[in-house]
DNA sequence: GTCATTTAGTTGCATTTGTAACACTTGCTA
DNA sequence: TAGCAAGTGTTACAAATGCAACTAAATGAC
């Protein structure tokens, strides 16, 4: 009678459906605040946000860093050019690609949207507590870096 | 000159954003599980998930469980039901919904990708560790409930 | 140099999703 | 009981996404 009972699959514990429920309730929340006031999509966001920190680079680059899609990054950068949000230069000696970099509208916006996120994950973190907080940051890297 | 100097945003440790990127990562995998073998999305995937293990119930009780929009449930109890995965069954009293059940072949489903699941899951949680494991699963479940 | 391979990015098409409007039922209230 | 608000679900249309095919440029083998 030593049956290896094997147990019902429970959805609520599942990893990768909790990750996503918290992502999505997250995300949602400051979705809202680029959404209203710049018109972005989630992927224009973070085309912006690595844009103004780390400065520029190609559309390749980020995609890269990122891990999106190149086709739906291709269609992120080319809204936020028509918005007036970013630039495109030639690089001399790779014309495949160009160097993708934030206009002073673009900056102007990051530094809005950059504070009001500062302001929302202290938010979170306030409400994890600083062990949590760090330990989630921890955990999430390792199943990112996989 | 105590500037309580402003650190510039960093995408990096926004945690919405590494937890989309965990949640992706996590379930793009398994994702190619069910999507292979019974032609399923997430949403209908999670839809059957919760009828198998909890039962039959209305396609709004599973809204309010899985926070799914109504439309993409709409959606979803749709193609599963075409797909012969459950079937609808009229309430006695209230004429507005009906109950949901899953048919053999959904049970079927069930069990296999059940099954696959909690091998899947089990491989995450091994990678972590079972301390990292159950600390994780507590902060989502703490952000998830807001 | 020439030709195959790789890299960067775009476009087209089918699918999926989000939002608003709608239909229908039930419950409440006056 | 008449009428109005709230609950459940569907449909229509626009926007976003995924995938495959494509153009163009750089790299590498020979």
């Amino acid at each position: 009678m030593k049956s290896k009972q094997k147990q019902n699959f429970d959805l609520d514990f599942f990893l990768p459906y909790l990750l996503n429920q918290a992502a999505e309730v997250t995300s949602q929340n400051f979705q809202a605040v680029y959404k209203a006031e710049f018109g972005m999509t989630r992927t224009q966001w973070r085309v912006m946000a690595n844009l103004g920190k780390k400065g520029a680079m190609t559309a390749s680059e980020i995609c890269r860093l990122t891990f999106v899609e190149k086709t739906k990054m291709s269609r992120a950068v080319q809204a936020l050019q028509e918005n007036g949000f970013l630039v495109r230069e030639a690089i001399e000696g790779d014309r495949r690609s160009e160097m993708l970099s934030l206009t002073a509208a673009g900056k102007m916006a990051f530094k809005t949207l950059g504070t009001r996120a500062i302001d929302y994950d202290q938010g979170l973190r306030e409400r994890l507590g600083p062990a949590a907080s760090q330990s989630l940051e921890k955990i999430l890297r390792l199943l990112i870096g996989s």
